[in-house]
DNA sequence: ATAAATTTTTAGGCAAATCTAAAAATGAAT
DNA sequence: ATTCATTTTTAGATTTGCCTAAAAATTTAT
């Protein structure tokens, strides 16, 4: 099937928002994530119903179709392709490659997809440490274990960020966290939870929120 | 300047029917090119005029202003340098590339280019031995001999194609012809001017035609 | 030089994706 | 249960890029 870019960007808007439970998603839902707004949501909605892509009845919501959630992940796949190449291969930062990847993962080549994994080494995670799923559409797993569930003398691997905005990115690059990094969790202040950690031989404080938006793995 | 896809590509069809001279071009030529309607190319010429990127009267014809120029040789250096990726990086081959470098060329970020350049190596050539223009938009020099002005005893080395079609790239590649081979010429049909030619070791004969379209060096 | 053929433009429309404003449906609150 | 607020849809426009058909300009041929 052949998508037009909006048409794209539409299913990805929904795969998202609707998240692992594949909740129903709201057309203002929709229209917030697109930066656009409910009317012209409704449209696309109902074009989409029409391709197939998706189950919407008016006023009750929109969820992904069978096709429509496999085309999503091939579009998420690509992004995550992408965005490794750039890192790895660029030497881009990781807070940089989001918006470039949103232009990639729309070309059209699945031979192109196919050599571009292959080329990186067919990577389970991006530089975010996000999964990216293989051609047939399946995620790797990932223990979603976070920093803040952590305890006074756990040795901890960096696995990858739960928040991948620009700012909490730059701010995580700021104090030279970076994927795979070990880490020691020294204390917890009881007061705010905010944890010491030891990274790289030298004392780091964190607090409880950056925590919960950094997943690692024990040992 | 931010443009529309559809205008990159008439730009781009622009300056390839004028050719190095800049010769004015027909709205009928670039219609033909692009694979669209006459009166589809009036509208987008006015378009573009309002913009200042080509200087076009009507019924006179159309050409490339400088900044429309600019933009074009700016299109024409992604799409080399990502062919040169694919050829280069994912071992495509020459004949698969341009349809996918249509693609990548558009994606905007300069950065991106100029690292991209940066990990080929800043090629000065692509797969077809088309020359890459620099940051400024400056081309590399290219001999521009080709096969068929050779002499008998003759060592030469392939440079590249002037016909970049597929059928002509997918016959040259059947042939085992690559950027950078040595080439005899062992002699001349009187007859058709084809070419008796000694390459890797075993001997080839070749069109007039063919021969006009491989670029070649002395030596 | 005039007629015929060709090229190009103008005029009027269409589809995709967007918008604003108004109407309708749904959900919340008294 | 009825009203009020919110959400969503419908209706009507706009922009971009394309189309066909007809008119106008240019070029070619007699």
């Amino acid at each position: 099937m052949q998508l037009s870019l909006a048409e794209e960007n539409y299913l990805k808007a929904i795969y998202f928002i609707s998240g692992p439970e594949r909740n129903l998603v709201n057309t203002n839902a929709v229209a917030e994530r697109l930066d656009t707004k409910a009317a012209t949501v409704t449209d696309m909605l109902r074009k989409l119903k029409k391709k197939g892509l998706v189950s919407y009845e008016p006023y009750k919501g929109v969820r992904l179709a069978e096709t429509g959630e496999k085309l999503a992940i091939g579009i998420l796949r690509k992004h995550r392709l992408w965005e490794t190449f750039l890192v790895e291969k660029l030497s881009f930062g990781w807070e940089e490659v989001h918006e470039i990847a949103e232009q990639l993962e729309h070309v059209r080549s699945s031979k192109l997809t196919e050599r571009l994994a292959n080329f990186l080494g067919n990577p389970q995670f991006d530089p975010h440490g996000d999964p990216i799923p293989n051609k047939e559409g399946v995620f790797p797993r990932r223990e979603n274990l976070t920093l803040d569930k952590a305890e006074v003398g756990d040795f901890l691997l960096v696995k990858g960020v739960k928040d991948s905005s620009v700012d909490f990115l730059n701010y995580v690059a700021k104090l030279g966290i970076r994927l795979g990094d070990s880490i020691e969790v020294m204390g917890v202040e009881s007061f705010d939870q905010s944890m010491k950690l030891k990274h790289e031989g030298s004392v780091l404080h964190l607090s409880a929120m950056a925590c919960a938006n950094i997943y690692i793995s024990r040992g």
